[in-house]
DNA sequence: CGGATACTAGATAGATCGATCTAGTGAGGG
DNA sequence: CCCTCACTAGATCGATCTATCTAGTATCCG
């Protein structure tokens, strides 16, 4: 039964790639951070680190799904509210961490883009997730299209937050939040202003 | 006086870091690609790994300056159009490369936040450049708040090519390039449409 | 020609990487 | 009690990493 070894090294793993990314983490530092031994970590990923990272990836992008059920499941928030908020935590855990908690996903991401198909594919799967949890959002309070209008949010909110953290300023995040929910805000029925065009 | 080793090695970095970021390029990897002699690289860049990366940020960088001025540029491209433009430059080079060329900064800038100061610095005043030029090109159009509207511009643009890129897949930098656009367009006073509120 | 400087060439150091392997521990079920 | 199996513990391997160091070559200037 169930020592917490696992979920340790996979929690240990998910900050260190957040903050530094797949390739500067070594299974070192890994199981080091975690307090796991080393022989462990062969144990429960015998993959080695790619499946670790794969499975990280989906353990984090888990994680930040239940945040995105949560904050875009506030009856009293409008869709552009939620957007807002939603950008508002990324800038609160931006700054409460020095500027080290950005997107657990992007840096793998871009990472494993060209290097490893295992992990580049559930960084896919974990955006995906991400996407069509907005656009039911959406979609369940008319706001339309819902399913561009995610890949919009979402990409804006990627961007903004590599500009942010990079630039250590929360300038980037807060005017996209802005205009951001403003496009949605546009593309809401309910709103006081209608869509243009 | 002038061999070009010196260039070929940062020529040849810009491209491994931006296919697999930093901390997974090796040294050797670098010199092999530039066809330079390992001792030419501590003899340019004494700085080590860190001077190369640093230096070629601003390289990578510089180049796409061109590029951002040379869209922008285009004297029959409303601003609107020239965003566009742009989105459209970052598909071609996706699908041409098969997916290998993203942006050239923001896989290093990720990696770099937390782990390099030199190196997140370089890669923010890169993206200050970007913001900058994008902003002198809408302030001239007449497009209003420029500076924001900058901003907010290239943080879509930034997070739609790692989705795309993550997934295989143009379609968030297309839908994203048309949101924006239609963004752009609605603040600019000689467009058919007035700006919302 | 002589000598300084720029660059090439690569051996080597010392650390760290991911991965494998063996040995040992400990709890639970028969 | 004992056997099994999940897990711990860490030595060890070969590869690779960045960085340094020494030589050797070329080039330009006097």
């Amino acid at each position: 039964m169930g020592s917490d070894t696992r979920a340790r090294l996979l929690e240990a793993a998910a900050q260190l790639f957040r903050e530094q990314g797949y390739a500067a983490t070594g299974l070192k530092q890994i199981t080091g951070a975690a307090g796991a031994p080393w022989g462990s970590l062969y144990h429960f990923f015998p993959g080695g680190k790619e499946q670790l990272g794969a499975e990280t990836v989906r353990h984090s992008g888990g994680r930040y799904l239940r945040l995105f059920d949560l904050v875009y499941g506030r009856a009293e928030n409008d869709p552009a509210d939620a957007v807002r908020d939603f950008f508002q935590l990324s800038i609160d855990a931006l700054e409460k961490s020095e500027w080290a908690d950005g997107c657990p996903i992007a840096t793998v991401a871009l990472e494993a883009s060209t290097t490893s198909e295992p992990l580049r594919h559930a960084c896919a799967e974990v955006f995906t997730a991400w996407r069509e949890a907005t656009a039911r959002r959406f979609a369940s309070e008319g706001v339309e299209p819902a399913g561009d209008l995610a890949v919009y949010v979402l990409s804006a909110f990627e961007g903004a937050l590599i500009l942010s953290r990079t630039a250590h300023d929360t300038t980037p995040l807060r005017v996209t939040a802005d205009i951001v929910a403003r496009t949605v805000r546009d593309h809401h029925p309910g709103a006081t202003n209608n869509p243009p065009t």
